[in-house]
DNA sequence: TGCGGATATGTCAGTTCGGACATACACTGC
DNA sequence: GCAGTGTATGTCCGAACTGACATATCCGCA
């Protein structure tokens, strides 16, 4: 997925002047960006929590540490699954987790 | 990303027989396919509510009518951020989200 | 019966993502 | 100073994902 955000303001009609349609996608946008970020920080509180390092966690979900470090970098290359996956992996319960939603 | 089952397991040791990591995958691999499959039915039933036809919510976040119905699906190539994106975009609001995770 | 809108399924080429690796940086105790 | 542990950053290539298109199916309705 990901165009990037430009792309995704042309695309819905910024150039055409569709001040509606503009704000409409920014608005979706700023959700899913605060959704992540919440996430994200949830991933790190439930880490540390949880007494592990970015290497622990990253075997635990046979990933690797600098993906961990991406992840609570807020990297680009990092999409929203990785970010849940690893939230589940730290330990993060489901109860954690919608903590994490109510928090943003 | 989305290795199939299979190849988790696999990678969990099951073929080791390492029964504690086993188990310990399956659990977080079970949270997140119903996690998904929440957010899933919260897409399709805010479509609905908002009187969206498939096609009109492809248009909206510049997606294809065929992904939508892969979306909803439940289809294996649909990542999570795309069901998220769906659902923002399908005008669910955040409360509806948390409702959606609640709903697991 | 035939039309039209809505949804489902398969395929594919282009893009994004992910694990792995190398390396750098920060801090702590010795 | 330096060894050890933890974290950050950049790069690469193979795997996963995506929009688009073609086509099929379903379901009223005239």
């Amino acid at each position: 997925m990901k165009t990037n955000k430009l792309e995704r303001l042309k695309a819905a009609g910024w150039e055409a002047g569709n001040a509606e349609d503009f704000l409409q996608l920014s608005d979706e946008e700023a959700k899913l960006v605060a959704l992540k970020l919440a996430l994200i920080s949830a991933v790190k509180k439930s880490r540390i929590k949880h007494k592990l390092s970015q290497t622990d966690l990253a075997q635990r979900m046979k990933s690797s540490q600098s993906r961990i470090a991406k992840i609570e970098a807020g990297d680009a290359s990092v999409s929203l699954d990785l970010v849940v996956r690893a939230l589940i992996a730290s330990g993060a319960t489901t109860r954690d987790i919608q903590a994490a939603f109510t928090a943003q």
